[in-house]
DNA sequence: GTCTATATACTGATAGAC
DNA sequence: GTCTATCAGTATATAGAC
C-alpha cells in the first residue's frame, strides 16, 4: 500500500518492539507506552502508524499465522513418511529456538481464548491440518507408519516442541544452569520418540 | 489462622471465582471488580478478605503448586515401570480434563516469565524433578524402560498432557464439533505413546 | 462485616502547535 | 511526521457511615 520506504521501516520496528512486550506480558498486560518506548517514539507518534493499540495486535497474530504454518505446508506426502514427520518436528522444535517471542505470542492468544484469533483456526488452520492429517492416515493404512491418530499425532508435535519456547521458564529452572542450552537434547530426545513411535 | 468457619467459606468462594476470571484472561486482564461480581460480593467487602488483587493471585498460585505435583509424587520406585509412567500419564491427562483453569492459570504464569512463582520452580519441582528422574535413570539402566533422557521424557508428558487443557480451543478448533469430548482419543493416543516409546 | 462514595493512579486515544 | 498537553475512561485501593 503506497508506503515509503521510511514508513516501511518504522512500522517495522513498532512490530519487533511489540512483539517483545506483547510476547512476554500478554495483550492486557502490555500498555502502549511500553511498547512506544521499545520502538523508541512517543506514545501519539506510535499511534499515528497504527490506530490502535489492537491493530497492532492483530497485525502481528495475521503475520505471524502464515509464517507458523509453512513448517506444515511442506509436509510432502511424496517423501519418506518417517523423513518427512522428523523433519517437519525439526523445523517446529527451530522455530521454538529462533522465534520463541512469537511462540508465546500465538499460546498467549489461545490460552486466553483465542478472541482475535479464533476465526483463523477453523477456516486456516483446520483445512490445512485436515488435509496433512489424510497424507498421513494414507502412510498409515500403506504400511509406511505405525499406525496411531493423525491428528492428535500433529497435536503432539506442537505442543513437545513449543513446550520448549512457551515453558523455557520452567525447563531451564528444571535443569538448572548447568544446562547452557536445552535444545540440542530436546531434538535428540524428540527425534528419538517419534522414530519408536511411528517407525513400522 | 484462627479463622471462622463463615470467613472460611468466604475465602473458599473468593478463590474460586478468582481462579475463574485469572485463568481465562490472565493476572492484568482481570479486574477485582470482575471477582467480586463473579464472587457476588462488593468490591471493598472482596478486599476486605484479601489485601489486593494481587495477593489473591499469590494465594492460588501457591494453593495450586502442590496440587500440580502431587501426581509426580505418586510415582512409585517400587512399582512396575511401564504401568507406573502410564498411572502417571493418565492421572495429569485427567487433571487437564477436570482442571483445566488450575493448567492455564499455570501456564499464563510460566509464559509470562513466572515472576510470581519463578523461586518455588527451583526450590519445590527441581528437587521433585531430580528425584523422581533419578528413579526413572535407574529402571533405564536396569532394562525395565527403554533408554532416553528422564528429564525429557517428564517435560514430554506435562507438555502433551496440559496441551489439552492449554490449547482447548485450538484442539476443539481442529476437531471440529463433531467430536464431543476429545479426551479419550487423546489417552489412548498417550498411552499408545509412552507404551512405544518405553516398552523393551 | 458490608456498604456507598471517592481518592489516586494509570491507560488508550486525541487535539493542536510546530 | 512528531511532539506536548490533555481528555475520558477505567482500575486499585481506601475512607467512613452503618
Amino acid at each position: 500500500m503506497g508506503q515509503t520506504r521510511i514508513q516501511r521501516t518504522k512500522i517495522a520496528v513498532i512490530c519487533e518492539a511489540a512483539l517483545d512486550v506483547f510476547s512476554t506480558h500478554g495483550y492486557r498486560g502490555t500498555t502502549v507506552d511500553q511498547i512506544a518506548r521499545a520502538a523508541e517514539l512517543s506514545k501519539p507518534n506510535l499511534l499515528y502508524y497504527f490506530p490502535s493499540k489492537e491493530a497492532i495486535h492483530t497485525h502481528l497474530l495475521n503475520q505471524l499465522m502464515d509464517t507458523w504454518l509453512d513448517p506444515l505446508r511442506e509436509l510432502d506426502h511424496t517423501g519418506d513418511p518417517l523423513s518427512e514427520i522428523l523433519t517437519y518436528v525439526r523445523r517446529k522444535l527451530a522455530m521454538s529456538r529462533d522465534m520463541p517471542r512469537e511462540s508465546r505470542l500465538f499460546a498467549n492468544e489461545i490460552l486466553q481464548g483465542a478472541e482475535r484469533i479464533g476465526p483463523a483456526l477453523s477456516t486456516e488452520l483446520k483445512p490445512l491440518v485436515d488435509d496433512k492429517a489424510r497424507v498421513i492416515a494414507e502412510w498409515m493404512h500403506a504400511g509406511r507408519l505405525r499406525a496411531s491418530d493423525p491428528h492428535h499425532l500433529l497435536f503432539s508435535i506442537w505442543s513437545l516442541t513449543q513446550h520448549y519456547a512457551d515453558f523455557d521458564v520452567q525447563v531451564r529452572a528444571v535443569l538448572g544452569p548447568e544446562v547452557d542450552d536445552p535444545f540440542p537434547e530436546a531434538e535428540a530426545y524428540l527425534v528419538t520418540m517419534f522414530t519408536r513411535m511411528l517407525s513400522v
